[in-house]
DNA sequence: AAATTTATTTTAAAGATCAAATTAAATCAA
DNA sequence: TTGATTTAATTTGATCTTTAAAATAAATTT
């Protein structure tokens, strides 16, 4: 039989990371025939057959024969591409922040099925509150895009914050009044379909991996500047989240000793030098024109450094430099392959201007290996839903591929 | 037949994946009956008979009987124990720090069977000298201790510096005058054994987790303080290394804009602040008695401090709250279970004083959730060849469990 | 000495994979 | 159009591995 017993925590059965295997490859190429799945995970064709004809008859892939078949093809018997079906599962993801939400819907394939947004009632709400806006808000997607609740296999919720993933609790979050809130379970308990929940860094690095740059990457590190800095650290394909699931704060790297004062109580954290709040609260001593809002007012004390207001151009360079002090201590600690600096913030290209990056690179132990690769990813904000739906692909697809002979009574 | 087939780096095979289990959990536990395996594994007992006799017939395990059976035993048949076979392998583990070469010999069971210590002939050599120098060091471990040379089944090396351990490469090492020295290999040429090489301080991890705090955690830190400052990340049981094998690079983290200049050619590295050679930099400018040795005046330095030297005090303090800065910024990275701060240095107790520890405690990120445990382990020199050897017990045990079916033919 | 208890081994059955043989579905060549 | 050729996929039979259940082993208890 497989290797030994499922029970628990315990092994996989030997089946059991076939069809794991077989998907996730399946998944990666998009569509591949039976025969390079073979070659892919060093099985035999026969395995392959095997493995497919389960996963063909439990609806979670199928296959694809092109309209026109391709000229110019060799003989032979034509390989018959496979493909997840898109149809098999139905994903929700959804991303809170300060003051909006966003819900995106993506189905098995990873195709986007719809998107919803939402404005935020308070900035700040209570547990209670919270997870009935959530719920509300999910329906609403729902009718709003045609999908059926009960439709959906899974949700994924994206929280800035401190959580613990695979607990479903959040620490803390600058979206609720309480603290260790049990957000994924109280969800749940409202909800017909899982409910899975993570740090929105880790979901931006989800989406890169699945969707951004990060595919086929093993390792990597994403780090977002938004209202904070998060982020997402990759390591042999999977979320590195540290023993209370709390880990990769990198905001909260001190980056100077009894340096600016953060919002979270302490001093010299990376955060309080580079997110908005520690721009603005500079940009106050300046003299620019009001704004109504902190993005506006961002933008102004952006233009007016570009223009060359030196008080502006300082503030940013100082961030610039912390920034890439930070991104070296990264780079020194993991090594990592690719580091991704991704979210819309990005447009200020002050983080990515070539200066940064040469700083950064001359503050990395010099060795005669080439150098981590840094790439840019900037993309809008549903990209984070997308990552949250993606994070609730995953776990469902997970679930599915160990669903098997359940069927048979 | 097994999980796929074994092919290049394919996957394992079913049996393969069985037996590394069942030795590791012996290893672990010491000594444990076959049911207790079973259990542990999540396998049947069966499984366990056919995959115990298998190892017990290769001699990898031995059946340990004690002389005094135990009184007030339980009824009904006597789990008999098993154990590792220490004469199943001998190996060797070697240091080359700046002044002086250890190396240990450890037998299968992780027994010390013998130490040998001898001076560097110079502080820094070439690479064929460093390759003669080992291997002559190697021999004449070996006779002392009365192990033929050709009884080793492993040769693990630690050498300080910046090393590729898959590739087997060499970076740069201060023992070493060139660069990109391809160590492992040009050793392995002139031993009858296979030859490991890593980084000193993933050594001293590696004896951690087999013989010190890390045993049974499975992620933690390792941090050192020596000539330089290292660190040994373990997560999931494996030591990361990141992608060019060189990660990790603690000492190199900056924890200051412009900060002090270090020996690395770079400013603001924690190195630069809490290494022995930052600490008698600034102790030069002192009217402290002269020493002959750099490890003498580093004591004096230190004594003065506790006498109430003002100046000598202020060293140590900035050193210390640098030192707290950069562990805090690790602990907010990764959100270790453990970090251990390691080696003979630590008997600087401002490392780890109190204030210290406090100063860590309130940079990390606040949550309801224990901090993680930090644990000083001092211990000797010897620990890091013994750690070299561990390490490359380690391999050779993945062999030997790889190694089945061989003598059938 | 028999009954009981627990550990280990043996046995027989069931999964899972693979090599080899077979079948399927195309192109190529006449 | 037909048969040869080629490549993909499936089927078959053998082998390996694990497991449940039965048998055996080795102790204690009665």
């Amino acid at each position: 039989m497989g290797q030994f017993s499922d029970k628990k925590g315990g092994l996989a059965t030997q089946r059991h990371t076939g069809r794991r295997q077989v998907l996730s490859v399946i998944r990666d190429a998009g569509q591949i025939a039976r025969i390079d799945i073979a070659d892919k995970i060093s099985g035999s064709p026969a395995t392959v057959t095997a493995i497919t004809a389960e996963l063909l008859a439990e609806g979670l892939i199928e296959e694809h024969t092109p309209e026109t078949p391709p000229s110019g093809s060799p003989r032979g018997r034509p390989r018959v591409a496979l493909k997840i079906r898109g149809a098999a599962h139905m994903l929700a993801g959804i991303k809170v922040a300060a003051h909006a939400i966003s819900v995106c819907f993506l189905d098995f394939e990873g195709q986007e099925a719809g998107q919803f947004e939402a404005e935020m009632p308070k900035p700040a709400l209570s547990a209670p509150e919270l997870v009935a806006f959530l719920d509300e808000t999910l329906r609403k997607a729902c009718e709003k895009i045609g999908v059926p609740l009960a439709r959906l296999s899974g949700v994924g919720l994206g929280v800035a914050g401190i959580i613990d993933a695979p607990r479903g609790l959040v620490y803390w979050s600058p979206i609720l009044t309480a603290r260790n809130v049990p957000l994924r379970d109280l969800l749940a308990a409202r909800l017909p379909m899982p409910v899975f929940i993570d740090n929105d860094a880790n979901l931006v690095a989800k989406a890169e991996q699945l969707f951004g740059e990060g595919k086929g990457v093993r390792d990597f590190i994403v780090v977002t500047i938004e209202q904070g800095v998060g982020m997402g650290i990759v390591i042999d394909n999977r979320i590195y989240r540290g023993t209370r699931g709390c880990g990769a704060e990198f905001g909260h790297t001190k980056v100077q000793l009894d340096g600016a004062l953060c919002r979270c109580g302490q001093r010299g954290c990376l955060e309080a030098y580079v997110a908005d709040y520690a721009l603005l609260r500079e940009a106050g001593t300046l003299n620019l024109p009001d704004s109504p809002t902190a993005h506006a007012r961002l933008d102004t004390l952006f233009q007016a450094a570009k223009d060359g207001d030196e008080a502006a151009g300082l503030i940013f360079h100082r961030a610039s430099r912390m920034f890439a002090l930070g991104l070296a201590n990264i780079i020194n600690i993991f090594d990592p392959a690719l580091i991704i600096l991704s979210g819309e913030r990005m447009k200020f290209d002050y983080f990515y201007a070539q200066e940064v990056l040469d700083a950064v690179k001359s503050s990395v132990l010099q060795i005669d290996a080439p150098l981590p690769d840094i790439r840019i990813h900037k993309w809008g904000d549903l990209m984070w839903a997308k990552g949250a739906a993606a994070y609730a692909m995953e776990e469902v697809s997970d679930m599915s591929v160990q669903e098997m002979g359940k069927d048979v009574g």
